[in-house]
DNA sequence: CGCCTCATTGGACAATATGTCCGAGCTGGA
DNA sequence: TCCAGCTCGGACATATTGTCCAATGAGGCG
C-alpha cells in the first residue's frame, strides 16, 4: 500500500480549499470509489480517518444530477448533529470514475442562529411576561449620560434648556410612571426636587 | 477554440458540487492558469462568464499554503458586496499547474445576520430611550389573561394558589415598581387591596 | 345544624412619596 | 449696585403604599 495515492495528490488542493473556506463547520472526505475506502479527510468531524470504510452504498439510492453530483441531502451524525452533504463523482482523464468527493456541512450552528432569528422576528405568545425594566435607575443614568456626551458638557454645567430637553426625553420614556423616579432623576440631573418639579411643570405647560 | 475544454470535463463535478452546496451565496470559477481566461462559472455573481479575463495576477502577491491553496482572502464586488475567497491550484497528472479553482462566498448575508445578532446581544447606545412600557395597565391585563386562559378559569374563580402564582409573575415582571400598580393589580385580580398585600407578603416570605 | 378554621374584606392608620409653594440666596447683565 | 430670573431647602398639602384589625363569609366536619 503506497503512502500517498496518486488521486490524493491530484484532488487534495480542491479538498483543502473547500475545507479552509468552510472551516470549522465542514468536513471534506475523499473516497475511493472502487475499494470503498476513505482516501483522505480534511477537517474531520465524524471521527473517520483514511482507510476507514466508506459506506457509500447509500449513494446508489440517490439520483445524481446530469454532472454526476449527488445532493445536497441530509446526514445524521452519531452525536445528533445534522449535516448537509453533497457528493461528486470524480473521473480520471479517461472518463472512468476514480473517486468520490464528499462535503459535509454542519447545519446545527446555522439552525441555532436561524432559530434565534426566528424567535426574535416573531415575538411569540409563549411568555408575554418579564419586561418592565428592572434597573430603570441605570436607564435614567444612561439617558442623561447620552445627552451629556452628545453635548460635551458635564451634568453639573447643563443649562436650564439642557435639563428641560433631558426631562422631555425622560418623561416621554415614561420614567415618571415609576415609583420614586422624581428623586432619582433629580439626583441624576444634579438639581433639587423643587427645581425638578418646576421644570416639569414648565415642560407640561407647553406640551400637555 | 474547442467547445469544452478537457479540464472542464475533469473538474466540473467538483465545481458543481461546491456551487450546489453553497447556493445561492457562492460562485465557483474555474480559471485557465496559462491563458489567463475563465474556463467556467457556476452560480455566477460577478457577471463574468467563460472566456473573460481572469485577473489572477493578484494571486502572485499571496503566499499559498503547503498544499497550493490561497486564502481565504477578501474580495470586493463592484456593487459593494464583500466576498470571502479561496483559490486552489489544480495540477494535471504530470504535476504541472493546469487550472485554478476559485470559490467566492458572498459574506453580506452573513454579515447582516451577524450585525442583527450583535445589535440584539448588545443593546447599543444608539437610542437608549423610549422604553418604559407606556401602557403597563394593559400589560397587567395580558399577564392575568394569559394565566386565566391557560387554566380555563375565569378571574372570579381563581383559587388562592392561582392568585399567588399570577402575583409571582407580576412581581417578577417588576410591575410593582410602577406607581399605582397595587390598586390596578387588585382590580385585575378581582380582589381587595388588603388581600393583595397579604398575598404579596406571603409570596415574599417564601422567596425574599 | 353548629362549630371551627382560615381567607377575605372594608376601613382605620402609619409611613412614604408626590406635588406645591414660598422666602432666602445666588448669578449675570444693565 | 440693582433687578430679573433661577435655584434651593424646607414647610406643607395630597396621594399612594403598607399594616393591622375586627367583622364577615365560605367551606369542612362531626
Amino acid at each position: 500500500m503506497t503512502n500517498t495515492d496518486e488521486r490524493v495528490r491530484l484532488w487534495s488542493p480542491v479538498c483543502e480549499a473547500v475545507a479552509a473556506l468552510l472551516a470549522p463547520y465542514a468536513e471534506v472526505v475523499l473516497h475511493d470509489v472502487r475499494g470503498d475506502r476513505v482516501l483522505g479527510v480534511w477537517n474531520p468531524m465524524s471521527g473517520r480517518g483514511p482507510g476507514a470504510p466508506s459506506l457509500l452504498g447509500e449513494l446508489d439510492r440517490l439520483a445524481p444530477s446530469p454532472g454526476g453530483v449527488y445532493g445536497p441531502y441530509e446526514k445524521l451524525l452519531a452525536d445528533g448533529r445534522r449535516l448537509s452533504s453533497v457528493s461528486a463523482v470524480l473521473r480520471d482523464p479517461g472518463g472512468e470514475p476514480s473517486a468520490v468527493l464528499c462535503v459535509n456541512l454542519d447545519r446545527t450552528p446555522l439552525e441555532q442562529a436561524a432559530a434565534l432569528l426566528a424567535a426574535f422576528a416573531a415575538p411569540s405568545a409563549s411568555r408575554p411576561e418579564a419586561l418592565f425594566e428592572q434597573d430603570w435607575t441605570e436607564r435614567v443614568q444612561q439617558i442623561v449620560g447620552a445627552y451629556v456626551r452628545e453635548h460635551g458638557r458635564p451634568v453639573e454645567r447643563l443649562t436650564r434648556e439642557d435639563r428641560l430637553a433631558v426631562l422631555a426625553e425622560l418623561d416621554r420614556a415614561g420614567v415618571f410612571t415609576v415609583r420614586r423616579a422624581p428623586s432619582v432623576v433629580a439626583g441624576a440631573l444634579r438639581t433639587s426636587r423643587s427645581t425638578l418639579y418646576a421644570l416639569l411643570a414648565e415642560l407640561r405647560r407647553s406640551r400637555p
